[in-house]
DNA sequence: CAGGTTTTCGCCTATCGGTCGAAAACGTGG
DNA sequence: CCACGTTTTCGACCGATAGGCGAAAACCTG
């Protein structure tokens, strides 16, 4: 029972970790979790182990990743960990324990155990899920700019997407509504920005799924 | 740890199920599985387990579902069971033990627990990666005809799908190579179908994701 | 050899994503 | 108050891909 809660902060995806104090692997970071309950589902009980993290009503979202059972994954008696990917919107910024802090996925710290590779498999389920899904969502603020998002999905999918198509893919997907309002340009001046939501909170597959690409990834075999 | 075993079989797809002896939901019919060892991890487990129902070498593909975690799933103490899906090429025909069939998906008798649930999982987790995978090697015999591969791509999806489309889209992602051979006209005639198979035996995820969509499911929202 | 059957292949069309550039709408500084 | 820079928005074009159709190929039977 395991959670890689990720974020978007300061304009990269960052992740939840806390620092162990004791052995084994004292010092290094963690993912937070626990163990389950007698009366409770895993989805329950991971949400309840976030909860003396962060208050659980800013995650935005949490899903199944997998099942991490390498008898050897940690020292002693085997723990068979059920990993979960949570999300949680960039505009708010939980208050968090002293001993946890967030992390940019691409500069972690040392990391206990096989942490590192659930991260990795959250943010390759992430990624994917932002092409094929309206994922954005849990991501983004109640309202947004279209490059307000556009920095989202770069910092989640690691690559520059164009705002251009970002808009045109979403809308067409009817995942994208516009509010009505604007933002006020800063103050270097530009044209306002108009406000988008995301229609629906609900994570919902779009059918056709296709696919921001990275710039210029151009052709494929015969 | 319980596995939904898919194959397609007589032109349908089709799940292995044992019927029950004893209490609890005697006779009724359930999902293959059992405990997981203390030197192994999940997938190994699930091997060893099917092992006694089938030969474990003739699983084309292993993956995990789901966690099924609900503490009312099963009556008495609450039970985790780590889902997989496992698939069985169509060309081989498994000899299983008496109390075990096979049971085509859409006319399932009377399961136990939540294994029906399981079963749509394991149906919808193939139907999606048929469309963005070359997951099909797992269905198909080494060698096959481009109408043989759409009775199976067909039957896996629950619609019809157009040969035509199916061999120019799985060939344009490089997934299919001619061998060369073809196969003698049966006693209608018809003109001699050539031979193919899948260029790796390896899964593999082709990146645009594109859809092999149920025939004239056109326009999307606004 | 005529007719039926099955497979194969080329063509046409619609749609979608990627890219570019122009136009819109703002602020600032001379 | 007007020229200039900045940012957003929108339309246009292009390439690639999937869906559909029908003709041609290749075989069998009578």
């Amino acid at each position: 029972m395991l959670a890689a809660v990720l974020q978007v902060r300061a304009g990269s995806l960052q992740v939840m970790l806390w620092e162990r104090a004791r052995e084994p692997h004292a010092h290094r970071w963690s993912l937070p979790g626990g163990g389950l309950g007698d009366d409770e589902d895993v989805e329950a009980s991971i949400r309840r182990q976030l909860a003396e993290k962060v208050d659980v009503r800013q995650l935005s979202h949490v899903e199944q990743l997998a099942v991490f059972s390498n008898p050897a994954r940690v020292p002693g008696p085997r723990v068979v960990a059920t990993a979960f990917l949570g999300l949680v919107p960039s505009h708010i910024d939980p208050v968090v324990p002293s001993d946890t802090a967030w992390h940019p996925v691409d500069a972690l710290p040392a990391t206990a155990f096989d942490h590192e590779a659930i991260c990795r498999r959250a943010r390759h389920r992430l990624a994917s899920k932002l092409s094929y899904t309206n994922l954005g969502f849990a991501l983004a603020p109640p309202e947004f700019t279209i490059s307000a998002l556009r920095s989202l999905y770069s910092a989640a999918l690691g690559y520059k997407v164009s705002a251009t198509n970002l808009q045109r893919v979403l809308s067409r997907r009817g995942l994208l509504e516009p509010t009505g309002g604007t933002v006020q340009p800063g103050p270097s001046g530009g044209r306002p920005a108009a406000l988008f939501r995301f229609v629906s909170g609900q994570m919902r597959v779009t059918d056709p799924f296709a696919v921001l690409r990275p710039p210029s990834t151009r052709s494929l075999g015969s």
